[in-house]
DNA sequence: GCCAAATTGTACGAACCAGTGCGTTTTTGA
DNA sequence: TCAAAAACGCACTGGTTCGTACAATTTGGC
């Protein structure tokens, strides 16, 4: 984990350096960032409590105010931390090396994967939404069009025209499909099972849903 | 309106008598849903204020309480009747008299019509969701089975398929595909505009989207 | 070792907000 | 007409929760 080399070391001002100490601030806010991740996505901005945030941290409340200032900058240093980690996971996927038709499907179970095991993420990308994404606009380090997946997405849209595989579509569009049914199955688990009666969280019937969906989103791109 | 028939009248006990009063609660507790709605819509569970509902209301904070008993009561009255709504709007769709693959289209354009129109209602949905479907598992009433929608997106997906026009599938699974695409739209409208740089608000766009949405549904299903 | 700056702990305050006590008006049924 | 019940309004409270004042400790540079 890079979070044990942050811990332990390199500030932005002096990189190379390697101290040890007790006062750890880069732990700290790790340790507050992480349980914070947690309190947000469970119960909603309004829903989360700043004192049962510090109360599961190693350290206090005072801490959450010295580093992050107030709430809402707590909760958007909780977003930009998840963007790093979503684009992260993003550029792990190699797609190089497949024809374009088996990218397209690995791309797909990759991202089903993603929100099927980081369930958090997808509450806090719900609970942004629900702010109408007030505090995400308010940051200005995300620039918008430096999507790597998208970037690769384009190539493998581009190769499969090209060898005449696949339709001509607009890789954004796609992922938004992609994004669309993948979301779905973890952000309305809930009130889909209640209604619906059908189950969506055991191993089996995900497995048989992103089978569905990879050959939903297949059978849309291919010629 | 039915609304304006409740104002004035009927009770569950004396049905057909018509009153003129001063005190009105049907119109009292309608007046309040209304804006109820609205507010948890807006601000979610937590995020929602009795006090700026009541203010919104031709009525007092007294009633809201009096009539709905707490704030949880108020929330779930909002539900149930959300629920209301939307198995009317559901009924509404008539897809007998066209084809197969037709009706599948038809469907699909009303989904999607319908969750653009009613954002609150998206909004609602998410809200429940992020309190994990505590307050819907509550409700006694809505028994999970009998959706029209369902019943009758069978008896279309059974039709296409001896006509030979479509593959065999699953109609909860199909609907939630087409629920999936024409929510996300809605429910995650502003972190992807954000980090995409994609118009998903203005009238062309939706048009855009709600074909590219049908056409990806229609090729899933024909064979 | 010593000082200024950076960190950390404790206890508290002020605002906010769900929910209520109590009194008044209106309606219903006889 | 009258009493009981239903519908309504005002002002308040008790608990919760964000945020801070103030004091104490630690660190890095000299």
């Amino acid at each position: 984990m890079s979070d044990q080399a942050r811990k332990t070391g390199a500030r932005k001002t002096a990189s190379t350096r390697v101290r040890t100490r007790t006062n750890d601030p880069d732990a700290t806010k790790a340790n507050i960032l992480e349980v914070a991740t947690k309190e947000f996505a469970e119960r909603g901005f309004d829903g989360a409590r700043i004192d049962a945030i510090a109360d599961r941290t190693k350290t206090s409340k005072r801490m959450i105010y010295y580093y992050f200032g107030h709430k809402k900058g707590l909760y958007q240093a909780v977003l930009t931390n998840y963007y790093i980690r979503l684009r992260q996971a993003e550029s792990e996927i190699d797609l190089e090396d497949l024809s374009a038709l088996e990218a397209v499907e690995k791309l797909t179970h990759s991202t089903f994967d993603y929100h099927m095991r980081n369930a958090d993420v997808v509450r806090l990308v719900m609970v942004e939404n629900i702010a109408k994404g007030r505090h995400i606009d308010e940051l200005p380090s995300l620039d918008p069009i430096s999507s790597v997946l998208i970037k690769t997405l384009k190539k493998v849209c581009q190769r499969g025209y090209k060898e005449g595989v696949m339709r001509k579509v607009d890789p954004t569009r796609l992922y938004m499909s992609i994004a669309a049914l993948c979301f779905f199955n973890v952000s309305n688990r809930y009130t889909f099972q209640k209604i619906f009666n059908l189950d969506l969280i055991s191993p089996r019937a995900a497995e048989l849903r992103k089978a569905e969906v990879a050959d939903m989103i297949i059978r849309y791109v291919r010629s």
